[in-house]
DNA sequence: GTTGGTTGTCTATAAAACTATACAAATCAG
DNA sequence: CTGATTTGTATAGTTTTATAGACAACCAAC
């Protein structure tokens, strides 16, 4: 049977075998069921030994996606995401209103730099200029979701920090900054597999994967004030875009 | 000294350090010298093996991200990724105007089954009602991008195939049909490691990862019309969210 | 209780991944 | 040219993965 499997490939079996059940779970494709194929009926389709297999189902029953009792078979268990909106007004905890219940935004560090290329040309400043540098981590209900880093112009924002560490949220020290509001510019996503500091930062299993996300924030005047890069663990977080019924963009045909 | 590598993980140490100097590498680490440091520093550094070091560049290098010459080290190799945009007039080969010489779309696989709960209920019709389920393969210069399912309620779009074999583009299809403009309403975006279809499909390596988003479109009178789920070859695809300038939301901290 | 199908555990073997060490070949600075 | 640094190659040993087969334990249906 066509199995697609890779050997040498760096990834072991089991751990292909599993992302590919999982995937499978995730398209629906055993709804029906309720449960998997059977060991020796998984182990024929991959075209591996059953231990493999079993090696495959127990990453996961520990990642708690499947459930296998002796003489019963492996039972499929209900999943759930936190659901990230972006957005114009895209705000952390606000975000996961109603989906956890507690949000909190920790603060590891915070130090002044001079700008890189990249966020100067973000937050339009010139080369150099130092920037606020502010490393998060977001978490709900106790477990991390994401891990980011903050850049602020220095110069504007100095008092930033210690209104982060009273109030633990970036928003309300953005006010107590002068910046009553503010807006998501533009948000790039991507994908990669979760690197080490991901893995110790969020908590994650090597093979893990992370979404990706290089964001700009401006003020009510639209003039650039925050530039972020964030990881979210993906298996826990699901990014959503919800467009508003007028906004017009110059895109384009939905064949993606 | 500290490397979070980990043994008996599935994932091959050499593969977990490609992947950790590629995340590297994307947060500009190494910019500022143009290399990266020698494979005796980077095995210190990993706490491994020298041959591990190699064989993790030895990828790299295989997928274009370094060169490394004899004698003198490893260099950054310029990359780029297509970015693909998100906005409420998402379309596939616009989208990627300027960006690639050749954006096209292949259609590999045209049925007409009953609706999924989830289907039928994107698109607001009585579940088991019939639809049109179309495969696609989205390519820009002769190389895979993005792999993806739609569905459409059948009764309304029982010319669409014949329209979509005929101008190769699901845009002209749907104006054939009576819809002249249509809009993107929402995007959940998820990412995960490629499964062996999508591997075969979009022809990645193990161990890549896949951005994953399931969309829903309306026409001008807000009726959806069509729902997909997208597989996009992460290290090729940028997804990328602009919000216009006067576009409200309802959600939540920039923490992210 | 019995039977048929399923998961759990054990032993043994083969293959691949990783380590350790040594030295050759290329580059660069002086 | 010379020497120091860095990548390329070779060999051998250890650890981890994967396979193979056999049988016990368990569940559900009859």
């Amino acid at each position: 049977m066509e199995s697609g499997i890779e050997r040498r490939s760096g990834v072991a079996l089991w751990r292909q075998i599993a992302d590919d059940i999982r995937a499978a779970i995730g398209n629906g494709v055993y709804d029906a069921a309720g449960k998997l194929p059977t060991e020796a009926a998984l182990a024929a389709q991959f075209d591996v030994n059953r231990h493999t297999v079993r090696q495959a189902l127990a990453a996961l029953a520990r990642d708690g996606v499947v459930r296998t009792v002796q003489g019963r078979g492996t039972e499929l268990l209900p999943r759930a995401r936190v659901s990230y909106p972006i957005g114009a007004r895209t705000r952390f905890s606000a975000g996961l209103g109603g989906q956890v219940a507690k949000a909190a935004t920790r603060f590891l560090e915070t130090a002044t730099e001079p700008a890189s290329e990249e966020v100067a040309r973000a937050l339009a400043l010139a080369p150099q200029t130092p920037v606020l540098r502010l490393e998060t981590v977001g978490a709900a209900d106790g477990t991390a979701l994401s891990r980011a880093t903050h850049w602020f112009d220095a110069a504007r924002f100095a008092e930033l920090p210690a209104h982060c560490a009273q109030s633990g949220s970036i928003t309300h020290a953005l006010k107590a900054c002068g910046v009553g509001d503010y807006k998501r510019l533009s948000t790039e996503i991507s994908a990669a597999p979760a690197s080490r500091t991901d893995r110790e930062d969020l908590g994650l299993q090597a093979g893990a994967v992370v979404l990706l996300t290089t964001s700009v924030n401006a003020d009510q005047d639209g003039v650039p004030i925050q530039m972020s890069r964030s990881r979210f663990a993906a298996d826990r977080v699901t990014l959503s875009v919800r467009n508003a019924p007028e906004s017009g963009d110059r895109d384009g045909n939905g064949d993606g």
